[in-house]
DNA sequence: GACAAATTAGGACGGCTGTCCTAATTGCTG
DNA sequence: CAGCAATTAGGACAGCCGTCCTAATTTGTC
């Protein structure tokens, strides 16, 4: 019955400090969140937490982990009986989705990936993983409208969006948000009537 | 004579303090950027620190002030004898000009900005002007080249620099860089045809 | 050269960091 | 209920953080 404990009693507190420190992380960044801060959103001990983690590090491969899973998972959702252009409607409207948040404290994989890359910390590349995951289920998107240069126009859409949240994030700014949006969808149309521009 | 003074001796020390502490908050991120690594890169002692700065957020001040001024000064240069449109260019081309440094570490405007924000800094909107300044140079060329919505226009330029960086420092990809750079500069040209599309 | 001011070096400080250890508690198994 | 494993709490730890103080040194002026 070792294997039924296992399974069982690990979700509980592994999964909320995993829950807690992915949102910290977003919202304080990876440097300024503490174990402290995480111990008490989560409210346990400190000295707990070398039980389920063996280091900060390793947390925060478990965030990555974790929201790798539930891209993978959104992604999926999207596919769901929709056409690819549909499809990548449902990507750029996340920034609407999501709208409140991203004004607040900008993407959470370009503001991660950023400060990774800042610390020269091992775990950028895993969180490159993130950005690849989009890039290439928009590109397979892309493809499926015949366009042959779809890498570039996903990696394109990526920058587009990602440029977005930062300026979002720096005036809070939600009408630049909403025109911002619609200038994408219009994109998006116009690149159905001529296949190679990017604009 | 104490005029004289404050004018020739502050500027040694305190100057170089600024420099330092403007590229290793670039590099590393203003948080992971200690005091005595700025003591190490000027080559003085930490204690001394405080008779130039009274803490690191007024470092951060200095730093900050420092940015605007050298923005005001290459906005300037950039009008010398230059039509609107070339001076749009110029700002597009810096992308090229600093390319090495964005594909290590992003853009010190849009990467210091989102970093304040998480850690609901005071000085995230004093670190917003920098941009301000940037939209409103912009939205003044645009204006003359005709554009109604200048404002709205330089906006949606400064996010697409702003999605550029992310991506190439992100994947240190520098024929993406280049192809979106060229991409900007077909959005410019168009521009010019169709004086109200944002594309 | 004497004197005062500006500048510097070096260390003390309380507090927080990530890490690790140990003892107590809980929960499951037989 | 006994016994064992999993989980927890709490604190110790060395080290770094930003801050502050004091004493020594340098600098410029009369």
């Amino acid at each position: 019955m070792q294997f039924k404990k296992v399974i069982m009693t690990q979700p509980k507190t592994r999964e909320r400090i995993e829950e807690k420190a992915d949102t910290l992380f977003y919202e304080n960044g990876f440097e300024a969140t503490s174990f402290a801060d995480i111990a008490e959103a989560v409210g346990i001990s400190r000295g707990n937490f070398y039980h389920h983690f063996k280091s900060k590090d390793d947390i925060l491969d478990a965030v990555i982990r974790r929201r790798l899973a539930k891209t993978r998972c959104m992604l999926g959702e999207w596919e769901a009986d929709a056409p690819p252009k549909a499809r990548i409607l449902s990507f750029i409207r996340i920034l609407l989705t999501n709208q409140t948040k991203i004004m607040a404290f900008g993407c959470p994989v370009g503001t991660l990936t950023t400060e990774l890359a800042k610390l020269d910390h091992v775990a950028h590349e895993r969180a490159a993983d993130i950005f690849t995951l989009f890039r290439d289920w928009l590109a397979e998107q892309f493809r499926a409208l015949g366009h042959d240069d779809a890498k570039a126009l996903a990696l394109h859409l990526l920058g587009r969006t990602q440029g977005i949240t930062v300026m979002a994030s720096t005036y809070h700014d939600e009408d630049y948000l909403a025109s911002e949006v619609a200038a994408l969808e219009g994109w998006l149309d116009a690149l159905s009537d001529k296949p190679s521009l990017k604009g």
